[in-house]
Formats: structure tokens, sequence, C-alpha cells
DNA sequence: ACCGCACGCAACCTGCTAGTTGCATTTATT
DNA sequence: AATAAATGCAACTAGCAGGTTGCGTGCGGT
């Protein structure tokens, strides 16, 4: 038999196995993924940070601090754009980026989500064993 | 002058100038990244919920379902336990995955720190500009 | 004792990602 | 008009991350 298929393991109802199977296929998840990605880099948590301080900042703003070349900055923050995390908007010969709030909102709520599942799953499990 | 050593832009205070520089040279936040990066995968992220489902999983149950190799999903399970995320337990011939809700809510901390100082960035900047 | 299942380890391939350098473009400033 | 500032664009490099294949190992059931 193939490695990857691998029908059932151990001795898991069938009912959950084809619940997890599932959960493993779920689509829903990619979206927020990506924003997780763009978060999970320590450079673009930073330029994240900074932006929270308040004002919109520039490219050049952003750069001042760091050990890395201007035009790094600029693609990380073209990630965060692409993620939905942040936007710039153009100002005399300058481009000043600012967060998108409601995204970082996305986030956590996906977070709540799965702490929410898990205790959901935990009380369930606990109501079966007091049982 | 070299372009990584820009001092100032446009007409910015000192003083939130140095600030600035200090958010983005903070180290805490290089911690968090890890956790944002283990979740930033689509594949990990279904684990994850996979696993938010209840009982602790077997690497063979959760692979099944997928269309990628065993020990890929092996691969991911130890970026995950890498970033404190999960945890597997031997079980006679098998190993249980399980989640570490802990480390979830240390995410979701990170987020409501971002949000919550984004929003006090907001509530002051309306201040200064009703004022 | 034997066979099968679940898993670990190591080597390898491949594409993307972070980062750089160099140059062009637009906008202020004097 | 000329210069400097702030940024954009493109090509290039190095390294890592996701994925596979192949094989070895330990545990369980019969």
């Amino acid at each position: 038999m193939s490695p990857r298929t691998n029908p059932r393991a151990a001795n898991t109802p069938r009912k959950r196995v084809a619940a997890i199977r599932r959960t493993l296929r779920n689509r829903t998840l990619q979206k927020n993924a990506s924003i997780f990605a763009a978060l999970g880099d320590p450079t673009r948590l930073r330029l994240v940070a900074a932006l929270c301080t308040g004002s919109a900042l520039s490219i050049a703003q952003l750069t001042s601090g760091t050990d890395i070349t201007r035009q790094a900055v600029t693609k990380h923050l073209r990630v965060l754009a692409d993620a939905g995390l942040v936007h710039g908007v153009k100002l005399g010969r300058e481009r000043r980026w600012e967060l998108e709030p409601s995204r970082i909102d996305d986030a956590r709520r996906s977070l709540d989500a799965i702490a929410q599942q898990w205790d959901q799953a935990l009380t369930k499990l606990k109501a079966f064993v007091e049982r």
C-alpha cells in the first residue's frame, strides 16, 4: 500500500476519521494562512509594530533603525500589503504606510475560533470522561 | 549618503523618530514571529485545525485526507512543535500529537497588543485633531 | 517467529524568499 | 534650472522551506 493512502489508523471510529479528513481538506483556512505568513517574519512584525505607534510612516522612516536596505523594506511592505494588513498612500514625493486594523482583527478572530474549538472539544471530552 | 542611513524623513519630530527606531529594533517580537510563521502555512494551519477537534492524533491519521506524504506531515509537525504549538507523546508504536493551547493564547495576546496599541494611537490622534 | 504497521532518519530536488546592487523616475527645494 | 530627496523597477544571488524517495527500526498481532 502506498504510504499516502493510509485509510485508518489505530482504532479510531470511521465517523471521526471522516471528520478529520474533512477538516484537513478545508479551504477556508487558506486565506488566513497568508495573514499569519505575513506576520511570520520578524522584520515584518517589527514594521507592523512600528506602524502601530500611530501615524503613517514613510519607507525612509521605516528603514531608519533597521540594518537592511530600503528596498528590502519595500518588499516587506509589499508582502504586508498583499496580505491586506497595510496600505500606502502617495503624499507628495513620499508614500506613507498605515495599518489596516480590520485584518488584524481577522487574524485574531481566527485564533479565537481555534481556541474556542479546542475548549469546546476539551469540555466535551471532560463530559465524556466524567459520565 | 548611504541609502540605509536615512536619519530623518520629511518633517517628523526627533523624539518620534527615536521612538520608531526603538520599536524597529525591539527583539521581543522575534519570538512571536516564529509562532505566526508556524501558523503561516495552509497545511500546518489545517493540521492545527484537525488537532482542535479534540483527541490527540497520530501522524497516519493526520496524513490521511491530505495529498502530501507522511514525511511532509512529519516535518510540518516538527515546525509546529518547535514553535511550541504542539507536542507529541509516544503511545505504543505510534505517536499522538496534541495542541498546546497556551501558545495559541500567546499569539492571540500578541495580536491583542497590536490592536490595542493601534486603537490607543487612534484615540490619541483623534484627541489631537479635535483639540 | 514472523509479518505488517507506524514511524524516524538522511539525502536529494526545486522553487520561492530575503536581500542586495544599480539605475530610472518623480517631486521639493534653492 | 539644477540638485537632492524619496521612491520605483529590474536583475541577480544565496539560502531556506516544502516536498519526495529510499531505507532502517521498533512495536504488535497472529
